[in-house]
RNA sequence: GGGUCGCUAGCUCAAUGGUAGAGCUGCGGACUUUUAAUCCGUAGGUUCGGGGUUCGAGCCCCCGGCGACCCA
């Protein structure tokens, strides 16, 4: 793959990349403005579209249209020129250039100068052709952009690389690109309706914070050169909108970015879109059921149906109320062995050797738990299924359950074999979150480069009363990616790529 | 972090260690109803980068880059 960032010189260049610049030279040379600007047009490509919908074969309308939009086929004949024009959006239509109607002049600049990938506007009578193609019989035509590289082949299958190196060709010629790119903020859209309804306000809070916090991952680090200061991108918006919960904003929620400085794979970007939100005097219970009904109605919003079905074809009921499953109990169930947070720390290690799971020396039991239950358990799950009551030491955030020792009121929801989203009755006691602060920071001590911080601001913010709350976390990128079947680099627009060249 | 696969013309891909090819695109020509148009002709290469083995490397070996997939 060889993109030429800098635009090698003049002779250098690719015969194909070469001849479309002569292109433009000889439109500018003529006084024609290559990259036209006020045009005249009419009606979208759409608009058209609609407005003549079941025209019969060979029809004449009367009805003159200007529109533009980009080249994807062309046909040359001798006389009569057909070219596809398509708008961003998918929709086509046909323009046609005939000798009788613009003149030999016209239809010989047309041939020489229109490249596929060009914009064009065409003027002219809206008909359909012999074939019955909904078509603009041009009596104009104008270059509306003058594209200097060539599309790719339409019918080949882009290559990986390109199509996230290059979305913009990507989106061009592949309409499950357009589909994903249009499904993305149809779904967002319906996620702040679905939280709207319910009476949550849309809050922003810091994305540069002098504290993270708020989940346990690696944060990236930025400097402010007025402040004299280091900054961390968040990695959670956790702790500022329960700050807001105290101050009485008592349903709140936040679409925004979160970063991980951490490695990228099919499930993990290093920046991701999250939805959290908060409740005041609910729990985790009411959260789960929010978080299905806000999950079954993006899937309407952007799919049409709560039975999706996914880029290889396979269909998954999203419908109906979720199962619940015990964490600790369905891994006992799988072990055929009694497995509870008070099993020892030996006994844990034991399973994660059998198990062929690396432990690391900074890993709570908590987390061998969790290891084991995603080794075990998580596969065998066959529909959305919500994991409940996770160990206290891995969750310092939440509360201890109200009837179970040893675990917290959290639950992580599977859906097609990856966590999209957790949900919490959330921590508000401020003695007790100090204390998990601090053995979090004692791991951060350790070595643990992932545990939190005690953040002082927010604990004098608990400190004040925090109205016990549910609150959720749920990964927009990871909705997409249950709503497709796409790896998370194809929910997003312009996913981060290394750069081609070595550094 | 580990493993596997891939990287060759503008695009998608071929090529036992022995002259780097095809289709589409492009370019020239023919064609007034095409729609992945068709027909004739033709051009197009730093084989991801660096090093090594060899009489000879796209292919084998080493180092590096980028991507995809799988595993922990």
């Amino acid at each position: 793959m060889t993109t030429d960032d800098a635009v090698p010189a003049e002779d250098d260049l690719p015969e194909q990349m070469r001849i479309r610049r002569e292109k433009r030279e000889h439109l500018v040379a003529r006084g024609v403005d290559a990259y036209a600007i006020g045009l005249p047009i009419t009606a979208t490509i759409a608009e058209m579209r609609a407005g003549f919908p079941d025209l019969p074969p060979d029809t004449a309308t009367g009805t003159r249209a200007g529109l533009a939009g980009r080249v994807i086929f062309a046909r040359n004949t001798g006389k009569l020129c057909f070219a596809t024009l398509r708008a961003g959006d998918g929709t086509e239509i046909q323009a046609m250039l005939s000798l009788d109607k613009v003149g030999a002049d016209v239809l010989q600049d047309w041939k020489d100068l229109v490249d596929l990938g060009d914009h064009v506007f065409v003027s002219g009578e809206v008909i359909t052709s012999r074939r019955g193609e909904l078509s603009i019989l041009a009596d104009e035509w104008r270059m509306a952009a003058k594209a200097l590289r060539p599309l790719p082949v339409a019918h080949k299958p882009l290559g990986e690389e390109t199509r996230v190196r290059q979305r913009y060709v990507d989106l061009v010629v592949r309409p499950e690109a357009q589909r994903m790119a249009r499904m993305r903020p149809a779904v967002v859209a319906s996620v702040r309706q679905s939280m709207d309804r319910r009476g949550f306000i849309e809050v922003e809070t810091p994305m540069l914070q002098t504290q993270h916090g708020g989940a346990t991952a690696r944060p990236f680090v930025t400097r402010s050169n007025a402040f004299d200061l280091d900054l961390y991108l968040r990695i959670a918006p956790e702790l500022f909108l329960k700050r807001a919960v105290v101050g009485g904003l008592e349903r709140v929620f936040e679409i925004n970015r979160n970063f991980r400085n951490e490695g990228a794979d099919s499930t993990h970007s290093p920046e991701f879109t999250m939805l959290e939100f908060y409740q005041a005097y609910s729990d985790y219970q009411g959260m789960a059921t929010i978080t299905r009904e806000v999950i079954q109605e993006a899937a309407l919003a952007g799919c049409g149906s709560l039975i999706v079905t996914h880029a290889d074809g396979s269909e998954h009921d999203l419908g109906g109320v979720w199962p619940q499953v015990d964490l600790y109990g369905s891994l006992s169930d799988a072990l055929g062995e009694q497995v509870t947070p008070a099993t020892d720390r030996a006994r844990l290690e034991a399973l994660c050797a059998q198990a062929g799971i690396e432990v690391k020396a900074t890993d709570v039991s908590g987390k061998l738990a969790e290891d084991l239950f995603e080794h075990y358990v998580v596969p065998s799950f066959t529909s959305p299924t919500f994991v409940m009551d996770y160990p206290v030491d891995t969750s310092p955030l939440v509360r201890g359950h109200r009837t179970k020792p040893g675990v917290v009121e959290k639950w992580d929801l599977y859906v097609d074999g990856f966590e999209s989203g957790t949900g919490y009755s959330e921590l508000v006691d401020p003695v007790v979150q100090r204390d998990r602060l601090m053995q979090q920071a004692a791991l951060g001590a350790r070595g643990d480069d992932e545990a939190m911080r005690v953040d002082e601001d927010f604990l004098r913010a608990m400190e004040h009363g925090m109205p016990p709350m549910g609150g959720v976390g749920l990964g927009i990128d990871r909705l997409l990616m249950l709503l497709t079947g796409q790896g998370i680099r194809e929910t997003i627009l312009f996913p981060l790529v290394k750069p081609e060249r070595a550094q």
